[in-house]
DNA sequence: TTAGCTGCAAAAAGTTTGCAGTTCC
DNA sequence: GGAACTGCAAACTTTTTGCAGCTAA
């Protein structure tokens, strides 16, 4: 999203308890600098060979856990990882034909959560919720009519 | 949801274009008769050995596309299959710990997919949505604290 | 110094595909 | 009869785990 220098990546790490190895820190920018979610795939191509699949994967979790980036459902068969550090909020619109992404705001009077909450019989917590949107984005409704 | 004589579960297929095998039937039967989103390993066990794993996955597809059933994205790392036909379009909270379901519904003033649309820049059509939430049912709640 | 991080190899889990035989209509 | 459906075996993709070595703090 915004140019931080890479010194903050690292502060942001240690404030959660994680180790500001060279390999976060790309990750981390990587992530940031990026609008729409990324796959661990598309991830991997950024980094080139700073960091290996499966520490991709590991420390996707570690920064999930500690609410710096979350884990998006994209319908999709793998999932797609966004910022949350320093960021509103928002949800996605998925072409069904070409999997590009657009990332939207959609306004909302109540807290979400709490509607659904005052909804639900057992639950006691809700937490977080998903708003995705799948349609046809306008190349792709061209090219398929 | 509605019991519904076997006889309308092979209607159902055949308006469609699908051919009415008692696997499908009783497929079809199961979703039905189910509140919430299955997993295929609870489809494969509810329909004992009527129905191969495989085929279980091509049927699915087949309903999917014919708009019958739809996947649900539950944020577990497998899919959820819920009945569409005759039901309408509803939400689910999530338990984290548990992975406990509950069907919920959440007004909305507008129709979402067209407010998104109007969000959106490069989309053309929004055709459907998927809103989930995801908390602590309250069993895991009071184990958790 | 040492808990945390990393890479490699291997495995697990979920899903898809090819093909030959069967069944619905 | 013929397209659609099914089961089996095998493959494929995505993600996780075990373990030994490395490194940030």
């Amino acid at each position: 999203m915004k140019k931080e220098s890479s010194l903050d990546y690292a502060t942001l790490l240690r404030d959660v308890g994680l180790r500001a190895t060279p390999g976060r820190v790309h990750l981390l920018s990587i992530l940031d600098e990026e609008v729409n979610p990324l796959t661990v795939y598309q991830l991997e191509k950024k980094l080139g060979n700073t960091l290996n699949q499966v520490t991709v994967y590991r420390s996707l979790q570690a920064l999930c856990n500690a609410g710096i980036a979350r884990r998006v459902n994209l319908e999709h068969d793998h999932a797609h990882y966004e910022m949350v550090a320093g960021r509103e909020h928002h949800h996605h619109a998925i072409c069904r034909n070409c999997e590009y992404i657009e990332s939207i705001e959609v306004p909302h009077s109540k807290k979400p959560e709490q509607e659904a909450l005052a909804r639900t019989k057992s639950f006691s917590t809700i937490s977080s919720y998903s708003l995705e949107f799948f349609g046809l984005c306008k190349p792709c409704s061209e090219k398929l009519s």
